[in-house]
RNA sequence: GGGGGUGUAACUCAGUUGGUAGAGUAACGGCCUUUUAAGCCGUGAGUCCUGGGUUCGAGUCCCAGCGCCCCCA
């Protein structure tokens, strides 16, 4: 984009007039965040008492009367009004100042708080100076930035332009506090293992492929964290967590984006039961403290009780104690099928149009219970017993070796969380480690992680962990639709950068090519 | 990979059957010292995503490509 003309002539200006466009800072004393003043000071005071403050921010607003000008100044924390008047600066600044001003510029503005005739608390500067000159005009204020394709690109200007992006991610870091503390609260030590693996393992998912040159040694970014902080268990910790970033090379939709965020925590001593528990108890008090709690807006607007949250047309119920049932119920009731019945999950398949040629049968479960059930699973639901064949890391069921002693809480249709009771047992681990890498399916670990075996054979205590899509859960909890709004930066095609200066010899390359091939193009 | 949608001024969007490219906001000039989507008068602003084609004439129709969105696999 280029830099428009008038605000090149601007730039000139202020340096014609000695004034920096960028200045290391303000000489203005006692900066206070908008907010803590509106807080502090009683605009209303009698003459005399009234409070003298600065403020600094960037210029959201302008109107111009002439001989004053009222500006919005907008920080992080709020918003107020700044009235500029010739008689108060002086009329060689006050003009400088309305030539060169724009919306978008950063400002600070020294003076009284007191409020208009019309009965805005205001500024009333008596001294201001420029922080910080803008060359882009910002999106319009009134109509927000709507494309969507410049909202995901140029984030930044989203968030200039609309509260609700800028609101939303504040919600995500106050999410991602909580469970941080909920956790840490019950005795749990956040550790940070390797994003880099020789080996992909805890979880089925295509990875990404990097490499390590003095080592001359291919690696993978993780697809889980969970292996190493099992090995943590083997350690002697006994209650461990990390949140972070998890990569996965597959397609991009509105819920999957190819890195996003877990939290994994693993638990010695317990169970998948203490997970239900736990787990009940955070998503219901994040989803109080941070859900959207208000339906419709302006005039309409409702205000819902904390237990339920607003998304898209419905609301969801978070109230406790979640739905439970199993796996085999739900199939049963929603695709008509018996899970441990081959004959009926195909035909089930068939009839629900789920592809089963090429597929494993534990696949196309999983598909039948991803198209029939999930959908309808919209209050908080844990499915429990899920079959042990998709569950290579869990415990087997003491009560039915056919499933595993896990569960996955599914809200509005989509998996949030996954928790099970650990497999300890090395040569049952051993054993299925080597029948995926059997299976030569590219999803799945190409080599056994021995490793991991062999920490298994030093012991690991009895134990359950968990793992909650933190994109997922903030998606849930603000009532956004697409991953997409929850992710500051997420991938994109790359465009635009670079694609001025490198287009025109990569099209006269591409033109030349095609020219060559086929010299009579306009014949054909 | 397949299907559908979409791309017009800095922003939000109109654009009829194919006939000189439009509005509001923003910008620029003017008036106004209590406005708040300030107001009034005036001005400038475009690679109509890109490249072909049809046509006397294409933002509009056709073909190909690119980006983005959605659905399916």
């Amino acid at each position: 984009m280029q830099v428009p003309a008038d605000r090149i002539d601007k730039l000139t200006r202020l340096r014609e007039a000695g004034i920096a466009p960028w200045p290391a800072g303000s000489s203005l004393p006692d900066r206070e965040r908008i907010a803590d003043l509106l807080e502090r000071a009683d605009p209303d005071a009698p003459d005399g008492e009234r409070a003298t403050a600065t403020v600094a921010g960037r210029v959201a607003s302008l109107r111009d009367h002439g001989n004053s000008l009222f500006v919005d100044l907008r920080d992080d924390s709020g918003r107020v009004q700044v009235f500029l008047r010739k008689k108060a600066l002086g009329e060689e600044r006050f003009t400088l100042l309305k030539e060169v001003l724009d919306l978008g510029d950063f400002l600070a503005a020294r003076g009284e708080l007191a409020r208009t005739r019309m009965g805005e608390t205001t500024v009333f500067a008596d001294d201001v100076e420029l922080l910080s000159k803008s060359l882009f005009a910002p999106p319009s204020e009134w109509y927000g930035l709507a494309d969507v394709e410049t909202r995901l690109r140029r984030r930044y200007a989203d968030l200039i332009a609309n509260p609700e992006s800028f609101g939303r991610f504040r919600t995500r870091s106050a999410i991602v506090r909580d469970t941080r503390r909920f956790l840490e609260d019950r005795g749990f030590m956040e550790v940070e293992t390797p994003m880099l693996h020789a080996i992909a393992g805890g979880a089925a998912a295509r990875p990404f492929m990097t490499h390590h040159n003095t080592l001359h040694l291919d690696l993978h970014l993780r697809i889980a964290p969970e292996l190493h902080l099992k090995r943590l268990l083997v350690g002697g910790y006994e209650r461990v967590f990390e949140i972070g970033r998890n990569f996965r090379n597959e397609g991009l939709s509105p819920r999957h984006n190819p890195e996003f965020s877990m939290m994994e925590a693993y638990w010695a001593y317990a169970r998948m039961d203490d997970w239900i528990e736990s787990c009940e108890e955070l998503v219901a008090s994040l989803a109080a403290d941070h859900g959207l709690h208000t339906r419709g807006d302006g005039e309409e607007a409702e205000e819902l009780p904390r237990h339920q949250v607003v998304r898209g047309d419905h609301v969801i119920d978070f109230s406790r104690p979640f739905r439970r049932a199993t796996y085999a119920e739900l199939v049963r009731e929603y695709a008509d099928a018996d899970v441990f019945d081959e004959a009926s999950v195909r035909e089930a398949a068939k009839r629900h149009g789920v592809e089963v040629a090429g597929r494993r049968l534990e696949q196309v479960v999983d598909d039948l219970f991803g198209h029939c059930v999930e959908p309808h699973l919209v209050d908080p639901t844990f499915v429990t017993h899920l079959p042990l064949a998709l569950s290579p890391l869990s415990k087997a069921s003491p009560d039915d070796p056919r499933v595993a002693e896990r569960f996955e809480l599914i809200v509005d249709g989509m998996e949030l969380a996954n928790a099970f009771s650990e497999l300890n047992d090395p040569e049952d681990q051993l054993a299925r480690f080597e029948a995926q890498v059997a299976e030569r399916d590219p999803e799945l670990p190409a080599e056994v992680d021995h490793d991991y075996v062999d920490a298994l054979r030093y012991g690991m205590p009895p134990a359950a962990g968990i793992g909650i899509g933190i994109d997922r859960l903030v998606m849930l909890l603000t009532g956004a639709e697409s991953i997409r709004e929850v992710i500051l930066f997420p991938l994109l095609r790359p465009r635009a950068a670079g694609a001025e200066d490198e287009e025109a010899p990569a099209d006269a390359a591409t033109s030349d090519e095609a020219a060559g091939a086929s010299p009579d193009v306009a014949a054909g």
